[in-house]
DNA sequence: TGAGTTTGTGCAAACGTTTGAACAAAAATA
DNA sequence: TATTTTTGTTCAAACGTTTGCACAAACTCA
């Protein structure tokens, strides 16, 4: 039923070859033969066939993101919305479209990301939040396929990336809530399998190092990225004998958490304890009071990480293998408080 | 590079159309030779090209998501995560690919649509949010091509959607309000051109008729998804010389607004002004007070979709051309109290 | 045993493009 | 004017599948 580049070489009494060329704006065409095919084009309302043009050109025009498997709850979270409108934004603007995989368990993943990399189906992926030791890297570089990580390998530090710098900004928030006159500083860490959980752990320790502060490990408690954990770890922190004073979470979710806990319990915020979270999701400046964040730019890095992998996909030459997208505290009420000590 | 099946047909010694056969289980192949072929289809890794696949098939089996317009602002909003996780988790599971395009101005939008309408990259769409008059309704009716309309349009009344009930869910949240002993409610409405403005609009309307409660246009005001609108009707609300005592608004986000103005401004919610949001995001519950909303099923709305679309695609029975999503009421503590007169 | 049927396989066309090679016509050069 | 070069076009193969048709071999049933 569609129109192909056969009628319209009928029509307009040429080749198809020709019109391929027209369409391609090859030189070698004369302007009379292109002017008349351009006008069938637009009278018979041709579009191409992709599939087509992809069987043989080899190349998509399309990016595929690798959704990490335990999506369904992750996407709860802001950060997957603002990183994926980064990217779509970006692959529009570009003319590329965007593809998405999720799998549910570990072999849906591994058969989704089969599906698009060797079905020749995307020209390249886009992996979003790097494990410890992610087998979907090891499975990218095997095939030789292009991809472009959010976020860091320690196994693969050569593959392109784009991230920030998280120990810097663990370290600069913690130095924050150390300039606000805090000693005691509790973090609330991620999953310890992602890398992201390990290095904001690490500029925290390290800003309390500088700072001559004795770290406490009773201090340090591992959540996720759901609201519940900062619940759990307020509990935890609000029984010790001694409490910290300041809190800096892997999350605003999980700050979150943490402050709804405190306004149930009857504390507050900040002058029970302070709290810096991390990300700068729209709820951040939505809570009562307002919760400071380090907003590390995800929507950058989505946009970021699109157009990096479109530009490798293209050939084009990448000027530098990571990109590392700069990050600022966002100051608000819950960490403004001079505290005593 | 990538294995053939031809390669494929080489190593067992069989033909191409016999590779193929087994691939897809036709009957008439002989056990003997399904064994064999297999075998050397594992040994070499084969994967089928999916592009060719689809140039002769006609099928993609892929899905595409039309994001509105304007979605750089729009995904602000934490519905178009909840959707797209709906769509994509249950596109996962049938083993269905999902696209997603978007256009920042109008004929970018149509262009990116009529790349994957007319250029057979997918097998259908779902199309998120309607306009009063939507063209792209018309411009997929035209095309005969296959789509789920994700809302309602009054235009064409016999189309495939997933929607629930928003007059009814209005009337619902306005009825809360009243029980709850309002009588002067407001209502932030969101963009006139959206249906579903208009419909929750009615439900609030009617709620207060059927109650013999007189309606007071300046206490309707329009706004659109974001804060801002919220606190700027917030404004508007709280300078008249008669005040209502409780809100009804078009979503969380509107909500929040509203809630964020009112304790800036030193009033208390629910007792200066009662809440009542839309759609659950995850937001409502985390803000103080705790904001009640009418959870219409965001997620289950997305899933639906992509099911009814992919039933429509593989030509399957459509049981009905229009589901309605239930919705429910989330009483939190934004609405909870007797209100004096 | 011979006709008819079933079973298993291969051939070749088709899907809608792109593109190198061939070639005729026109233009440039000698 | 003869030769070379340039220009514009067409031919045909290729991309990796699927599938209708043909056909041989193996069965069935009088």
């Amino acid at each position: 039923m569609a129109i192909t580049i056969i009628d319209v070489a009928k029509k307009a009494g040429v080749s198809p070859s020709t019109v391929s060329r027209v369409l391609s704006n090859h030189p070698r065409i004369s302007p009379a033969t292109a002017a008349k095919v351009r006008e069938v084009l637009k009278e018979l309302g041709y579009h191409p066939n992709i599939m087509a043009k992809s069987l043989v050109s080899k190349t998509t025009n399309t990016i595929g993101l690798i959704l990490p498997k335990p999506a369904e709850e992750l996407f709860l979270n802001l950060f997957f919305s603002e990183v994926i409108r980064g990217i779509v934004t970006q692959a529009a603007r570009t003319g590329y479209d965007l593809m998405m995989t999720t799998g549910t368990t570990e072999r849906e993943e591994l058969e989704a990301v089969t599906r698009l990399v060797k079905g020749r189906r995307v020209d390249g992926v886009i992996l979003l939040y790097s494990r410890q030791s992610d087998p979907l890297i090891s499975f990218m570089l095997e095939h030789g396929f292009p991809f472009v990580l959010i976020g860091r390998s320690d196994e693969f530090p050569d593959i392109l990336s784009v991230d920030n710098d998280n120990v810097q900004a663990a370290y600069d928030a913690t130095r924050h809530l150390i300039a606000q006159g805090h000693k005691r500083i509790g973090f609330v860490s991620g999953p310890p399998n992602l890398i992201v959980s390990g290095d904001r752990m690490k500029g925290y320790l390290q800003a309390l190092k500088d700072a001559g502060i004795e770290a406490r490990p009773e201090w340090i408690v591992e959540g996720d990225f759901l609201q519940e954990s900062g619940y759990r770890a307020m509990s935890f922190f609000m029984c010790l004998p001694e409490r910290p004073t300041a809190l800096v979470t892997i999350d605003d979710v999980v700050a979150f958490g943490v402050l709804r806990g405190l306004t149930e319990l009857g504390y507050k915020v900040p002058d029970d304890l302070s709290l810096v979270g991390f990300n700068n999701i729209s709820l951040s400046e939505l809570s009562t009071p307002p919760i400071s964040s380090m907003d590390i730019g995800i929507y950058q890095i989505g946009y970021t990480a699109s157009q990096t992998l479109i530009r490798a996909v293209k050939g084009e030459a990448m000027p530098q293998k990571r990109v590392i997208i700069p990050h600022r505290l966002i100051v608000r009420e819950s960490s403004l408080i001079q505290a005593k000590d």
